[in-house]
DNA sequence: TTTATTGTTGACGTAACGTCATTTAAAACT
DNA sequence: AGTTTTAAATGACGTTACGTCAACAATAAA
């Protein structure tokens, strides 16, 4: 007397194909054009099992989104693991963030999108907690490196910061400005001639700076440390964005 | 030989009425509950006149944003006139956008939605360009702020950087910071904790720090300053979120 | 083989979208 | 006053997407 049952692995694949079709017609029709119609004909599932996977369309954007942060996080993984002193690891952090925005903008605005009450409002709690608990594990990543940068001196907490505080600064900073920058990439305006990642370094050393996290800006030749995190650490998604220049050419 | 003309007037008294018509579906059933339809029927006009004013909901989204950036600009342009040093000035900018922020969750989170791919794709080529003159004109008010701070001498302006990176950066931490906390009021997490009003102040201090604006955070009573803000410029929001509070309790 | 239970299906009712042929009415001209 | 002209308003309609659910399929224990 029992059913038959479906292992997560294979729940996870299906997961995973549904996802995979619902970026190619975001990437096709963008975010709006985004239907869940359109991706029963993608994929080798009725309408009611693509329903029983995601309650609708915004838990479907929302998991996207965590897809899109779970990459993130091996990101920051490789951004701590940089060879250098912890102020340079903290703005790898920064700068890491920024080249997954670049490499996915889609991705990075449903971010946005996830955030935002018309999707909130209408997204499952479960996936709504699994979203809360990739930002705290990234949270923890931006942890580790301020506990480094404490424990080598080259950080001094000021007495009243504690140690979330600082790596929700840098966090804050890097979205807003990353969210600011990413729209209007070719429409003019007062921020059109602004390099994203010019902006983000400066940005990440006027926060530093005012942790008085050491090396301070006068003292370290930053543009070098963007270069070689770029050449090291970042290597993969720099050619991935170069591939994609050159494709647009 | 000639029809009937509609001035201009009657045309925003209607714009605006059909706006305050969205508004009251919005506070009623969310963002996403948001249908012409429904404004149609609030409204003393036909669905083809409302599709004649907006011409789909993304478009009356974006407008919707734009009367709240319009009404933020009144608000920067009190902040610009307290009465204090032109850092002061600086930080009531942000507390300014702060205040505003939490008088009007709705419309700031509808900012962010309005930025979001699925509402930029849809909405009409006008009201994006209204929108793009309206964040210049804000930005206008935060460069006054700066020449008067490189006028009295209180900010030196670092040699790579331009007044217009100033504001922006002012603006990216304001708008990252207030766009990170303004989600979860009420979930826990790692920034559960953490008041929006400190974070705010602390992140502006930091920026401000590292741009070298005078007088420096540990010089000053900036606590002290924010009272004062919160007491002559920003009176009529405090009373109005004030009241808000004691409605709820 | 039977049975209990989970998993799958797609047709269907509902709702929102956006359009457009038709109607209305103000102003200009006779 | 009557006619004409044409912007503006209307709402019925075709279309598309949503989300549900009754029926069916498949599995494994009894």
């Amino acid at each position: 007397m029992s059913p038959r049952y479906i292992d997560d692995a294979t729940r996870e694949a299906r997961e995973e194909e549904m996802m995979q079709a619902a970026l190619n017609i975001i990437a096709r029709d963008g975010v709006s054009g985004l239907t869940i119609d359109k991706v029963v004909t993608l994929v080798p599932y009725s309408k009611g099992t693509v329903y029983n996977t995601f309650s609708c369309k915004e838990d479907l954007l929302t998991a996207l989104c965590n897809r899109s942060v779970t990459r993130l996080s091996d990101i920051f993984f490789r951004a701590a693991s940089f060879d250098g002193n912890s102020r340079e690891k903290m703005l790898a952090i920064g700068i890491g963030y920024m080249l997954h925005s670049q490499l996915n903008p889609t991705e990075f605005m449903m971010v946005i999108s996830a955030k935002t009450p018309s999707v909130t409002e209408k997204s499952s709690q479960k996936r709504q907690e699994e979203h809360k608990e990739l930002e705290t594990q990234l949270l923890g990543k931006l942890l580790g490196i301020i506990s480094e940068g404490l424990a080598t001196g080259d950080l001094n907490l000021a007495p009243h910061l504690s140690p979330a505080q600082v790596a929700f600064s840098l966090w804050a900073m890097s979205f807003g400005t990353i969210a600011l920058l990413q729209e209007n990439v070719e429409r003019c305006g007062v921020r059109q001639q602004m390099s994203l990642e010019n902006e983000l370094l400066n940005h990440a050393n006027l926060v530093l700076d005012g942790h008085q996290w050491k090396p301070y800006t006068p003292d370290h030749d930053w543009h070098a440390s963007v270069q070689r995190m770029k050449e090291t650490v970042f290597a993969k998604e720099v050619e991935a964005l170069e591939s994609q220049w050159t494709e647009l050419a």
